[in-house]
DNA sequence: TCGCCTGATAGTTGCC
DNA sequence: GGCAACTATCAGGCGA
């Protein structure tokens, strides 16, 4: 007796359990994720900027200059060109911050 | 001439700082919210107790459509409505159970 | 040489790529679970409901303890666990109440 | 008859509702920034680059050069050293992505 | 007081 | 192309 008014309940108890489980690893994977970040963290390194190390490497270049040269506009435009981050010359831009 | 790389640069700073004005009073609120829940638990009341409170109070009026919609699931599954889940191919749902 | 302005840029990529590893598992993972959104929605079932289904089988297990929770939170409303509520002043609480 | 269990439930009635009507205030104002966003929107504005636009004018700029700096060590360290503003020469820019 | 952790918010992605 | 769900990020609250 799998049908139950006109649906397989069988059937649809398989496709839930295959979600589910399929969530579940989802979800240890999630966890795994985060010891990482504790881990790289414990040896000092922000997860703050990590999470932009990756979004950068995410993003192909073609789409990161598209949308920085749009942002560039905008600012423009009001008024902020700012002069981003001295690319150039970032090694002794302050060096005195910290020491570390 | 407010016209800047092809856009309104006089329009463009207006929406953005209609948008901070806006995010300053959002902020000002939340402010206002933590100083009530300050001023309660000088007055001895516990804020888990009283967050807890509010969750509840907000689940009150969402809780009775959301408990609606379980329950229109349920009967759903039960196949007391089943045109809605399956409006296509009802009469062989189960047939092509195997085949898969 | 694996020191690059005062980091290790080896312990940096190493975490770095772990974390893209375990990502990029996640998003096949996703779309996996997509794809029996799909096959499911084929075979007639209604991925809205299924959602509800999965809902529902999450919170029975969560249901419990959430149950338990919302109860004791009335129980220490109604002053039967007051001492956590209102250790400091609980004598002289009512005399500000018209005063607010 | 406010006192309920040593707790004066009259005083934390108005508490409750005080944080409630201050939450509605900030519902709407979220409600009101989402309009400014669809405005500006309708007249060709892109939403996502007003929030990037948002987010500089938040941060204060010895905040930002902070980050940037960080920022650019990890990608240095990662053999990634993207030359942020250089968009002529973007050809041989995630070469050394995996030469490192 | 610091670090963790949960809940709120913002952003992205997939679906219609 | 708009809408809705989901995901990731962030900030505040909590406990150690």
């Amino acid at each position: 007796m799998s049908q139950v008014g006109g649906i397989s309940s069988d059937q649809l108890k398989q496709f839930i359990e295959r979600i589910e489980n399929l969530e579940q690893e989802k979800a240890n994977i999630a966890e795994d994720i985060r010891e990482v970040y504790a881990e790289a963290k414990y040896n000092g390194f922000d997860p703050k900027i990590m999470r932009s190390v990756l979004k950068i490497r995410k993003m192909d270049s073609s789409e990161r200059e598209e949308h920085e040269y749009i942002l560039d506009t905008y600012l423009i435009a009001l008024g902020m060109a700012v002069e981003k981050a001295a690319p150039k010359a970032p090694s002794n831009a302050n060096e005195s911050e910290e020491a570390a």
